[in-house]
DNA sequence: TAGATTGTTAATCGATTAACAATC
DNA sequence: TAGATTGTTAATCGATTAACAATC
């Protein structure tokens, strides 16, 4: 795909809801959507859709609306998730033993080949099937093996050293669900999941009484 | 504090951010701080910095700038953080169990006071000190104690039901880790964890280099 | 063909950034 | 006092919504 303008973030966000909506008319065997059907279900504008939709191609035909078919499978490109991805998991803990025990993932593509931790107890035993390695050999696992994600499921005080490891050896993208910000090259791609700032959120509306 | 004009969402979400960087300035001894300096440590502008602040009062000092120990303790009245939340877990499988292993929550007021499962083998068990109930008691529990927030750790297909007594009870707030919307009473508040959603967007970012 | 619905341009709305008078 | 920095207004930028010609 060339770079035409840059599709903004807010976009990118919505895409996976369209998606997990598109999914489901499947799944209940309808074919066809409208952008005003589609933006009734989901609350969302036509014009909102339609435009999201057209900074990727034109997937719909006037007249008519959308191949639910078509259009998810557009979307699926889109998100990249065409092909598989492997990603290891920094820290056994609770976390990380829940996102490797989690069977969506690897559903959709996203493989765990390996889990790390500091622990002694943890060293050596699999979870799900996923080894966990010392971390003291992540450096030499990420040197022979294929990595595409790496997810930090560890306490913030640990992740500094941990994180330049990862950016020394080329990783491509950090799903962080450590409370901190991260300093990386500027060719990795970080996805923050702050458990702590979203409680914050959810109780600031709660005494806000926003609703919905 | 009196409805003025509405604080928009991009405000809120962002002051969690600022929360955290002024408890670890507090951390390290740091008494004052500029909006510039503080805009050139986050990587964000002193304008949005001040303008978001202004929000909700005038914090600041001309001249001086924000004393750093009083500027988080208006954040945290603000977030609503000088009370605590009783919680309860629906789903005792893995994530709901790193939620309630996760000692970050309580030091921040949230509070585990209980878990529900369909599960006889869950049921009856104590995780981290808070235990576990059948699903088919919630309705009885909700009635019979102080609950402020639902967090639903269950499968999607699971969660319909469910979602339906938490309306009916009153409850105010849902956390929704479950990959579904929900639809619930306009005056529940609904946060949502949508990890899947979240690695399809880096998924997204990892094809497009877009790199930060 | 007539009706429906897209793709796309134009209008509106809101959020971010810049500028600066007020003031510590 | 002079310098620094806020609070706030005005300017800019971007995102959302509305409108409609094109066309299936």
């Amino acid at each position: 795909m060339v770079n035409d303008k840059r599709i903004s973030d807010a976009v990118i966000k919505r895409l996976p809801r369209y998606y997990r909506y598109l999914c489901d008319l499947l799944d209940s065997g309808v074919t066809r959507i409208s952008s005003g059907e589609l933006s009734r279900r989901m609350g969302v504008t036509a014009s909102q859709i339609r435009q999201d939709l057209n900074n990727f191609g034109c997937f719909g035909q006037q007249g008519y609306g959308y191949n639910v078919e078509l259009l998810s499978n557009e979307i699926r490109k889109i998100l990249g998730m065409v092909r598989t991805y492997n990603l290891i998991i920094i820290g056994a803990g609770n976390l990380g033993q829940a996102l490797c025990n989690y069977q969506n993932f690897a559903k959709r593509g996203y493989i765990f080949t390996a889990m790390f931790d500091i622990n002694p107890d943890l060293i050596g035993t699999t979870i799900n099937g996923v080894k966990v390695y010392d971390i003291a050999d992540l450096r030499k696992y990420l040197q022979e093996n294929e990595v595409d994600i790496a997810a930090l499921a560890l306490p913030r005080s640990n992740s500094r050293p941990i994180v330049q490891i990862l950016d020394e050896e080329g990783i491509k993208g950090i799903w962080n669900f450590s409370h901190v910000d991260l300093k990386v090259s500027p060719d990795v791609v970080v996805e923050n999941v702050h458990l702590t700032d979203s409680l914050m959120t959810l109780s600031y509306r709660l005494n806000n009484q926003v609703g919905e």
